[in-house]
DNA sequence: CAGTAATTGTGTCTGCTGGACACAGTAAAG
DNA sequence: CTTTACTGTGTCCAGCAGACACAATTACTG
């Protein structure tokens, strides 16, 4: 099932040779998602920047579902290693490393939603996050509740200061904020505390990625310290 | 441009009558979208639950891109009208009307992605998550940010447990947690702290949602409160 | 060396999608 | 009764994923 995430390419075999290879052809793939956008990936496309036709990629990938997988865990690639640091900063700049990974290819929070088969880079990216919360005091289920949240806050701020090229229709923040505002003047009264809101916000750039990584941080620590002062003096 | 999902019906005209209408259009998109998930909805799979053609569809609408944001925000509804609550079992029950509606309608964590003009319903969900925070000592921004965080844990919780009808390759919960495991036994070395983390693991269902929410609100309750500690007494 | 089996690449075909466009029919206003 | 505005339909196109038959290539086997 999952043999084209985790099979090793087997070589040795009777017929031609292969004119490309799997990772060249999900690296066109990933070239083309990063450039022009996800819906921009199809099968034509990717033979077209190949020396081969669609049809010969069926070869190398059972369907395309299949092949936006094995994209999606290169491209995610291996979680830089960082030094041991205690668990927040570790897990805060881990955060900060899959936030680059996201703006890097933005097409990863389209293609890695619902349930699917994990490949060996986002098993990897889980582990060093599990790795930061090793020692903290909590139990496995927690570990990995609490690096979903971070992932979770994560990728939607990243989905959502990210421009995506092609998918959605070109709208700018710009548009999204000239759309707002008027429907604010001519709707006011449906909508009073979004528009206080929103007049009381210092438009500072992309802050609400620190500010809500450093609101969970904070939940998980006062977990932890609790969960130590329980364990500890007994 | 938001004309669609603000505007009037506006009735009187002078050719023949509609034989439908935009919000029966959506209404009938939900349905499919519903039953056999969001890629299953195309205007010839909507025309054929109206008395219409597929091409008659393009009068009331511009494109797919604007359908599917119409029944967007349809499908999100207006959110349940809540008593005055403090503001931490406020944002909680909102957090849990905002869960069930994306279990009713799984497609809707697809079709809200990214950068997009909102429509009523879900400025009205904004609006009363605000309503929730006024009063706590946090500024517009910090409210705007701190519903964003609650509900991209919601989001992406919900993501994670539903089963998308069609969409996805019809992965089971059990297909992925054999996968997992087949894994973890044959690269046991590369993930040692996974390996752990899901033995102890008690499998309870879906505590996910709770745990991060409450991690969230904990971190959110500590800003207010030192917030509050330093207005307060001055 | 000849023959066979395995494997790769190609071309053709089907059914689906979103959407452009011309055209016919219908209802109200002049 | 004509004009005008509007609705619904049929036809057409380009692009998509994929099924399938077939030719070409290579290695193993007798």
């Amino acid at each position: 099932m999952s043999d084209l995430l985790w099979g090793k390419p087997s070589l040795p075999s009777r017929g031609p040779k292969p004119a490309v290879t799997l990772a060249g052809i999900a690296e066109a793939g990933i070239r083309i998602a990063d450039a022009e956008g996800l819906d921009a990936v199809s099968m034509q496309r990717i033979a077209d920047e190949l020396p081969v036709t669609k049809m010969a990629l069926y070869r190398y990938v059972p369907g395309k579902t299949e092949l936006i997988a094995v994209m999606s865990d290169l491209a995610m690639g291996d979680p830089p290693n960082r030094p041991d640091l205690p668990w927040r900063e570790a897990l805060h700049t881990w955060s900060m490393d899959l936030y680059d990974g996201f703006t890097r290819h933005p097409w990863l929070l389209l293609s890695t939603v619902g349930r699917r088969l994990l490949g060996p880079n986002e098993l990897t990216w889980i582990e060093r996050g599990l790795t930061a919360l090793t020692g903290t005091g909590l139990t496995g289920g927690e570990q990995l509740d609490s690096i979903l949240v971070v992932t979770s806050h994560v990728r939607n701020i990243a989905q959502q200061s990210t421009t995506f090229p092609g998918h959605t229709t070109g709208l700018t923040e710009e548009d999204m904020q000239e759309s707002l505002t008027q429907i604010l003047t001519t709707e006011a009264e449906r909508f009073p505390h979004l528009a206080t809101a929103l007049r009381t916000t210092a438009g500072s750039e992309n802050q609400g990625l620190e500010f809500g990584l450093q609101r969970i941080l904070d939940g998980l620590e006062l977990l932890i310290s609790g969960r130590k002062a329980a364990t500890s003096p007994h």
